[in-house]
DNA sequence: ATGAAAGCGCTAACAA
DNA sequence: TTGTTAGCGCTTTCAT
């Protein structure tokens, strides 16, 4: 590495001290006007930028975010990193991002590697086997360090701190409420995330939606293995003559998209299908499929607002504060999958 | 924040010298086993981690590295982030992930801002705007400061550093000539992205392969529009009687496939596709789409195999190094939209 | 208006 | 075997 420009070589080619260089380069009103534009010319000239980590040590704050996500091949958590990113670079943060896998030990690891002075805040979603094992403890630590963290989508309800959440259940409420006024009567529910929180919401909400309609008919398809889901969902559509598709994750649904296709069932006139998450696959799907968006974008523009609230807030300092949780709504965004 | 634990306060309540606990800590032969002892029980006891920060202030070290991505809603850099994490991660580095929105003025800026000491390196695409730009000043100026680069994907000559590119001219050239191979005569080349160093190239390829078979009819579609492409491309088809059409990117093969199956053109026996990136699009459309892979995640890893080879080979630190150049092999992975 | 000095938490050369 | 000291680059209080 070239040796960047330091204030003590600015110092010491000006004759003056390190202080009154660092005062000059901050427009201190107890320099001589002459002496800063002096300084600030020098400055200029070498392109000198005060050395983060310097700062950082010393302020004991890094303006960096530690964000922590399950997945990132998942088009709704590569959304919520982008809305994230997009947040926290417009007010001068910027984000590490970690990528646990889904995995428990990883996000240990993560956590008490960022703890260290790193970052000075935590965005994140739990990984599907810390919220099977619910071990915490990483959290707590954090917690007692005073930490702040906001958890988003994937949240505990055991860690008191701020919170963004999707409102999943009411969301399949009312997309099933919509297949039902719409006409139909026999619907599957599909999905091969029944074991996650949100997925055990928003089979909630399914059914609730159902339990309100005299009539109507829910079968549920778990997909317990990604390899063989497309059979599996291709022989059920053609064994039970369903009239709706709810699709709990975006992929079940566009699965089911193309095996109506393949059978040669019209959408939606005789089967209507709405999906979960508003990514690529709905917008690329023939035809157009009907779904819930959860506004993944501004949901991880919210956490970062919520985070950067409590980092700029000196009284969060102290412990006494509440802790918030935020309810994202969804929206259904009709497309052509459904009547 | 909780006041971590420091040496210094170690130091205090064992009444050792700050730098015997920091010995002690790294079992240093000169200190006496039973000294050691006490110094880890307390460490254990207190969970003592040394301050990332002070430590990367001492050593000018801060194991992180800076990844610039254009977009990360693109399943092709999402998989690269996942690839550059995982190799990352796994020998101890963090990343800390900007994504310039194919901004030259953001590119520019989270250059600068990682710059200062916050990174040891960094891994990138250039934006688009910077591509057409061609301004490339802030990258002069890392190679100034002898700042490990590995561009990948989209490149520039004009910086000399290591780099990790896809063959796409040959990908598509290869792919060309399978369609021509199986009886195509009447190709269209669809895309978004003739403007990018990475489209040029794979037209390039394509005409190559059309030029060396007599006959063989090729027809550019540039779209320019993503709002209205679907259209485009939709009257296009009705009014072209082409029987193959090669999509420059995922999404221009998605929606060609959609648009024929709308048109009740039948695939593959009447239009052949195939597409770039294997994404989630190309699994996931019906009939599923034969794709050039570009092997994203492992282009990933070997960039951030690249640049950690540098940042540990201390000869590195002399500018007398060759930049290398490798290339990742595409594959066609063929599925259902080719005959 | 300018500078000296201490300190953030750590490492390492040198002293004892 | 342990401790002292200087220094990484910066900020800030307290002299001068």
């Amino acid at each position: 590495m070239r040796k960047k420009v330091t204030l003590k070589q600015l110092a010491k080619e000006l004759n003056l001290s390190i202080s009154t260089i660092s005062k000059s380069l901050k427009n201190d009103a107890e320099i001589s006007q002459k002496t800063i534009n002096r300084v600030h010319e020098l400055a200029d000239f070498y392109n000198y930028k005060p050395n983060a980590l310097a700062v950082s040590l010393k302020s004991n704050k890094t303006n960096t975010i530690g964000v922590l996500l399950p997945e990132i091949l998942n088009h709704f958590f590569a959304k919520i990193l982008f809305g994230i990113e997009q947040e926290a670079s417009q007010k001068g943060y910027k984000i590490v991002t970690c990528i646990t896998n889904e995995s428990y030990k990883k996000e240990v690891e993560y956590v008490e590697m960022l703890n260290y002075s790193s970052v000075d805040g935590f965005i994140l979603a739990l990984s599907q086997e810390t919220q099977m094992l619910n071990k915490l403890d990483h959290f707590r630590e954090l917690k007692r360090d005073n930490v702040p963290i906001v958890m988003f989508d994937r949240v505990s309800a055991e860690i008191d701190c701020d919170k963004v959440i999707v409102d999943d259940k009411h969301a399949s409420k009312t997309s099933m409420q919509y297949l039902i006024d719409s006409g139909c009567s026999k619907v599957a529910v599909i999905s091969t995330i029944f074991n996650l929180s949100v997925g055990k919401l928003r089979l909630e909400g399914a059914r609730e939606a159902v339990g309100d309609n005299k009539g109507v008919v829910l079968i549920e398809l778990p997909i317990t293995n990604i390899e063989t889901g497309e059979k599996e969902i291709e022989s059920f559509l053609k064994n039970n003559n369903i009239d709706a598709v709810l699709g709990l994750d975006e992929t079940a649904a566009a699965v089911a998209i193309n095996m109506s296709n393949k059978l040669g069932y019209k959408i939606p006139e005789e089967i209507s299908v709405i999906g979960f998450t508003d990514g690529l696959l709905s917008k690329y799907s023939y035809p157009k499929l009907t779904t819930v968006s959860q506004h993944a974008e501004e949901l991880g523009a919210k956490a970062a607002k919520m985070l950067l609230e409590r980092l700029e807030d000196p009284s969060s300092e102290t412990r006494n504060y509440q802790s918030k949780t935020e309810i994202v709504k969804t929206s259904l965004i009709f497309r052509d999958s459904t009547r």
